[in-house]
DNA sequence: AGATATTCCTGGAGGC
DNA sequence: TGCCTCCAGGAATATC
């Protein structure tokens, strides 16, 4: 399930392919995926050049010279594949470049999207504009400590709230939080300074640590199979229901906001 | 404000 | 082996 580190890594290998290329063809493998494509799609990317690409939050980002940027969400099944041996059932979306490599948009869950948006719109485009600071970065303890005062909500559910931190999914929150010794249930208004602290610190941190290990396993961000994004992960908590945590405790999963969370009992207080 | 439910979708896991 | 059921996930939206 791709989540922000696995979206980075995919762009930076996306990028590797396709950047400063000029795009030599498109093709529609079917008409949506959760929305329906933009029905001028092809003709708007056809001939266009890609002058470079990013991320917010979860979206992955393709600019172009015509003022328009290619907005993708890998949605939970969703990856890009690199001069793919043969599309498949599941490659919904093609660009070719004038170098004539491929990339292909896979997607089996479609829980995935493709937009195009006018590049400097962008900010004011409605899944972007309340969007809170990336947490790779631009998080302060400061910043946590004001959104959270006077909150009765779970930090958990707070972590996982895009207006208060863009980009951040189930696995990095647990992760984070066991980072920082956090409990996931406490109300978000309580966790002392210290743990804000430490918090801002640990999300930047654990997901820093996947990107690279993301490029890492992938050298040079392309899995031999040509596919972009997803690489061996190793969780300290997330998934491991019923392990030791390195404190003597045992890692526990509760069910909040219909989401699984991995926490320790006994060192995240 | 905040919790909960629903929708989208299907591969994979587990049960029998 | 083969059916069956259920779960996973992010985001938008609705309802309490």
């Amino acid at each position: 399930m791709p989540e922000l580190p696995e979206v980075e890594t995919t762009v930076r290998g996306l990028a590797k392919v396709i950047d400063g290329r000029r795009i030599a063809r498109v093709e529609m493998r079917r008409e949506d995926l959760r929305r329906a494509f933009p029905p001028d799609l092809g003709q708007r990317l056809t001939g266009a050049r890609v002058t470079g690409l990013g991320r917010r939050a979860k979206y992955g980002l393709i600019h172009t010279d015509r003022g328009d940027t290619l907005v993708f969400h890998l949605g939970m099944s969703g990856h890009w594949r690199v001069d793919p041996a043969e599309l498949g059932q599941h490659d919904h979306l093609l660009i070719v470049t004038d170098e004539g490599r491929q990339v292909a948009l896979n997607d089996a869950r479609r829980f995935g999207s493709v937009d195009l948006v006018c590049s400097d719109e962008l900010p004011q485009w409605p899944a972007f504009r309340a969007l809170g600071p990336e947490p790779t970065g631009e998080l302060t303890g400061a910043w946590l400590k004001q959104k959270f005062t006077g909150r009765k909500a779970s930090v958990k559910a707070m972590l996982m709230d895009q207006r208060i931190i863009a980009g951040l999914g189930n696995i990095y929150a647990c992760e984070a939080l066991y980072r920082a010794r956090i409990d996931p249930r406490k109300v978000a208004g309580k966790v002392s300074r210290a743990k804000l602290e430490a918090l801002a610190e640990a999300i930047p941190a654990v997901l820093g640590e996947a990107i690279a290990a993301g490029g890492s396993t992938l050298r040079d961000f392309v899995s031999p199979d040509g596919e972009l994004g997803y690489f061996a992960k190793e969780f300290a908590v997330y998934g491991r229901e019923g392990h030791p945590c390195g404190c003597g405790g045992t890692v526990t999963r509760i069910v909040q906001g219909a989401r699984s969370t991995f926490f320790c009992l006994k060192c995240q207080t």
